[in-house]
DNA sequence: TTGTACGCGTTATCAC
DNA sequence: GTGATAACGCGTACAA
């Protein structure tokens, strides 16, 4: 026998009046309330989820999808948990590592009301492919999908990248490269229409032949200010896909005795803390804001109530590398 | 109607061998498993897991307790929540922000069969009070909890702090700082007595008066190099709780002009990747394998299985700062 | 304010 | 191999 049996039985009441009190239900009388709360809490009662969820329909919980975990994907996620839990919400983590069949799975678990939503950080599936799941579920994305059934949370890439051309400019630097992250991306070609519609604005030099593509950790930074160094002439700056980037760029320059910002200077993308300590110029990226309206886009649909979205936007952060 | 009853009347079968097909039961005809596969996939069919979990009593998700997330708690979760799937579970983060409140949520959560069982990262809830929830599920805890009821796959934290010791006096540095994280942790005083005896045994000084605690992040060692910095002597090292920690000092010993390790000889300790980009000695701390043992410690229960644990060792990581 | 009866979607235990 | 039937623990119309 379950305890919410018990409870009944000990009561004296119904089911219908102990789910009541359960619930917080206003129509109980007091006298009902008081006893039953009293054997609730003398059997260390509390409700069975799996019951509760079979029951009405709703888990209570929403999936992130990921493919990996950095400090920008983090920073949403502890922001978009937190915001989850003021409304009663619950978050899981689905870290796909690229691969379609375990980021499908989140798609499934949707289908399969295991969540109430989903998150889309990175998606390796396509972008067709998921508006099959739409149906199951509110789902937004961070980025953009380029697939009108999902909506997102992104921001305009190109007002980012052109504070960041702009403050170069305003400091000299007019021979400019790009380290962009995955070719393919919206983000990417964005950020590289961006940069090429300002510089021909500007009657500056497009560099083409400078860019340079999948640069997102450290490594991949240090790699590329090889791949500069080793070039024929150097840039005078370089805008990076992320802070990683422009840090692993950074410390390579460093060690190739390349002074920067005098020789090269860096900007990064995102303002991650270490940047700050660092001492790296980039352009504040106000990830827990896209968090807490990734959550309310969900919430529209989940809680039927519409939240005002405020219009967000990047910020220039000088520090030492320009 | 749900889909399940749809199959049962389409295929003229059973509630029960429906089940038996779903789950790939073998006594089951040929020509049954057929005829209701073909149903189920002309249905779209997935069955809702509320309904699985309510009726076997298993939720197949395992909630990961933490009061903050950094690399080190991201390496663990993202190797666990890996481990998990390849044994069918899922992963629920649940982030405290050192809330004992919203911490107790996760236990509660195991009471109501949210979870089946529960991985501590960090714990801000008396130990003792945590006890009462043992009886719900399987509780594993990756730092030690000072509690028998709760066991642990922490790492023997002396050795791996006389390994960076070690490293440091061959080098020939005998004036050793410590810059330590939580000053009642059971980490903290490990290191710290391996410290102390390791200083005594070789007649070398212990510098108490240099003690620094609650050193976390990198702005955390930043103000503690600051110090350092305004002290009468300067140590010859410094001994630090994590890489974060070791990098804000890093980082604000170049600003004060302070050469390192000429001046000051710096270890960290975790092994981060950024420590690799930078350059930093650390002490590598295998964390993957500590969430692989940790899932392994639950499966231990909830399969019934045991399986053999290897012994984890630390590993002393030279590089430019010492 | 309270109770009845049914539904949620699946698994499990028996029989046959 | 297959099929009733009873759990699983709770919510919710609807009626009283």
């Amino acid at each position: 026998m379950s305890k919410f049996d018990e409870i009944m039985k000990k009561s004296g009441y119904s089911k219908a009046t102990v789910s009541r009190v359960i619930n917080h239900s206003p129509h109980v009388s007091d006298e009902a309330r008081q006893k039953i709360t009293d054997i609730m809490k003398q059997l260390n009662y509390i409700p069975n989820r799996n019951a509760v969820s079979l029951s009405t329909g709703q888990t209570k919980q929403i999936g992130i999808v990921t493919s990996a975990t950095n400090e920008i994907i983090l920073t949403f996620m502890n922001q978009f948990i937190d915001t989850a839990m003021d409304f009663g919400f619950q978050t899981l983590i689905y870290t796909s590592r690229g691969d379609k069949e375990i980021e499908l799975q989140a798609f499934e678990d949707l289908r399969s009301k295991r969540v109430d939503g989903l998150v889309i950080m990175t998606c390796v599936n396509h972008p067709d492919k998921l508006k099959a799941y739409c149906e199951y579920g509110p789902i937004v994305s961070w980025q953009r999908m380029g697939n009108d059934e999902i909506p997102s949370v992104a921001m305009d890439q190109a007002q980012g990248y052109r504070l960041a051309l702009e403050h170069l400019v305003s400091k000299g630097y007019t021979r400019i490269a790009n380290a962009f992250g995955r070719a393919e991306s919206l983000n990417t070609q964005s950020r590289r229409e961006a940069y090429e519609s300002f510089m021909v604005d500007n009657g500056l030099p497009v560099l083409r032949e400078a860019y340079q593509y999948s640069i997102f950790s450290s490594s991949d930074g240090e790699e590329a200010m090889r791949r500069m160094a080793s070039g024929s002439d150097l840039p005078q700056a370089v805008l990076c896909s992320n802070d990683y980037a422009a840090i692993g760029i950074w410390s390579e320059a460093r060690k190739q005795n390349i002074r920067v910002p005098e020789q090269l200077a860096i900007v990064g993308f995102d303002d991650i803390e270490l940047s700050r300590v660092l001492g790296i110029t980039t352009i504040h990226n106000p990830i827990a804001e896209q968090a807490t309206q990734a959550f309310h886009r969900l919430w529209a649909v989940l809680g039927k109530q519409e939240l005002q979205a405020q219009q967000l936007e990047f910020q220039l952060i000088e520090r030492s590398t320009t």
